[in-house]
DNA sequence: GTGAAAGCGCTAACAG
DNA sequence: CTGTTAGCGCTTTCAC
């Protein structure tokens, strides 16, 4: 048995009649040792790795698996996905899971349903947040992008480039990065001495249809807004669906990128997240506790760019109306 | 040490006070069993299954890894998720790799990449295939949609509706479903005495870039097609782009449904595929395999619908152009 | 270069 | 109702 092992995992000398013989048994029988009886020990590595996904139906979460499976596997280690469905009860039983499967660490896109610091109950396992705060104001490692400066510049652009009414369709804003997001924008048109109506903000949408509603509702009002600022690929479709539909004259902003923005009947200018580095950074940081580096729980704001689609040509300057000259409303306005 | 197993399985009896001493330490301690000493033993169920898929990048195998997640839960199983990345050499790996974590079963979206039979060398693991026929000849279990009658009904639909000149993009048509989408394009227009020209072919595009490139092409001759047959998402945002580009006057049908379908500038059919029932099919055949049933290879053929967006109103007849009145090219020139 | 043996955490079988 | 024990497949240590 011993020799087994040895050729088998090369740990060990083994005569070269032992080597070929053992090898052939193992081509014949199509024998695979067991990870299960190997990590019984609590003091080996498994070199797996658990990732816990919100939801793997956005083409962004999508592009998060794929990056990070190939940087687990540059890293030599497996990456186990398990899908969270948004749900706290899932994320609690699936870290459990995979704590179970001693994985040698955890990548968790937190599921945010429970902020009661109920998530302070750590398992041992190292565990990485990615693209969200976890919440429950734990200190842990996080890994995320610079949604709030992403959505800043945005609405500076949008201004600069003369727009005075700017409309805000969100998801959760209690949660992370809704909330960043959400402040990104009201903080800027306050910044500007632009009114933050609460008829310019539609928020809580988790699905495209209710969206492309709110959307709808914003742009029939006598005075719509000039300008729609949403957040994730999902909603930014129901807020082109609406825009096409009624064939409205706005600029859009987004916050993820879609495939599709091509096709965009208005401008858009969306997001664009480096996914890879997301990926590495959070392996990175993975990698380090799991060896058993602990310092103070880390958090890496990743910067992003933009693009921009139907600019400029298809701008018409004569549908931004120009700034209003009422005084801005108080911050006690905002919704 | 079996008191403490017996409450913490709820499989045998326990005094109210030995259970009730066990449960306090399991949370002081944050106690998880380990699954992989449980399962050492190969006579039990570790209720655990694999997914291996190709490649999630698309939103529909991200569909995929959603339903089936769903499905394995409600069938009380945890699904793992692996990505072959396309890569055969990873497949295999990948299969070892689960084996080696003793999964009950596995479900694959099997790569393609060799088809020399290698693939016979199943491990002990029962292992139902996903969307797409493995290839190398072998018996195995399939579940996957009825893409030849798809295509072969888009295809029927664009006839009746006057096109006459029906052009083919695809992706790798050596290996399946790419074989059974270019089959029903070219069976249908030798069905009706349609020429199969060449030049309204262009495969092997596995990049929407590529893709359009070739849209672009098709759509410069001098006798361009009124219609574009093409089959994945990835490669219809290609094709959509170079239309809309050249404002181009074609109908496009593809094999996927895209969430932006609604922006396209042209007439649009895709197929609907249920994606939760390929999933539940997929489901019940794998958890049967594991109790044992060992009747032959199934192979189930799942029936899809259509979703088509810009039609009618759309639709300019004076832009599709009549019949040919020439006799249909032979078989041979298909190419 | 090889094999015997201990022990990882767990559960099933059995004895008390 | 509880505790002891064997044994799952594997790697490591140690003696040969």
């Amino acid at each position: 048995m011993a020799t087994v092992s040895r050729v088998i995992n090369d740990s060990g000398p083994a005569s070269p009649d032992a080597r070929e013989r053992v090898l052939r048994a193992v081509g014949e029988l199509d024998f695979v040792t067991s990870a299960s009886a190997r990590t019984v020990r609590p003091d080996v590595r498994s070199m797996t790795w658990g990732l816990l996904v919100d939801d793997v139906d956005s083409h962004y979460f999508a592009r998060i698996v794929v990056e990070l499976d190939r940087a687990a596997q540059e890293h030599g280690s497996t990456l186990l996905v398990a899908v969270t469905q948004k749900a706290w009860a899932r994320e609690k039983h699936l870290v459990k899971e995979m704590a179970s499967r001693r994985v040698d660490g955890l990548i968790v896109v937190p599921a945010n349903g429970d902020l009661s610091g109920e998530r302070q109950r750590q398992t041992g396992v190292p565990r990485v947040y990615l693209d969200r705060f976890p919440g429950g104001g734990i200190a842990a490692d996080v890994v995320t992008f610079d949604y709030y400066r992403a959505v800043a510049d945005q609405v500076e652009g949008l201004w600069r480039r003369g727009h005075r009414r700017i409309a805000f369709v969100g998801g959760e804003i209690e949660t992370d990065p809704g909330t960043r997001r959400y402040a990104a924008w009201s903080d800027k048109l306050y910044e500007h001495g632009l009114p933050v109506e609460s008829r310019l903000v539609s928020v809580g949408h988790g699905a495209a249809a209710t969206a492309r509603q709110a959307a709808r509702d914003l742009l029939a009002t006598e005075d719509p807004p000039t300008a729609i600022v949403t957040t994730t690929g999902l909603l930014l479709l129901g807020v082109l669906a609406a825009v096409s539909e009624l064939g409205a004259d706005v600029e859009v902003a987004a916050s993820e990128d879609i495939s599709a923005a091509f096709l965009s009947p208005v401008p858009l200018s969306l997001v664009e997240a480096d996914i890879g580095q997301l990926a590495r950074e959070a392996v990175m940081l993975l990698a380090a506790r799991i060896d058993g580096w602990d310092e103070a729980p880390q958090t890496r704001i990743l910067p992003v760019g933009h693009v921009r689609h139907g600019y400029p040509e298809k701008i018409k300057p004569e549908t931004i109306k120009p700034a209003t000259t009422k005084p801005a409303t108080t911050k006690e306005e905002r919704s």
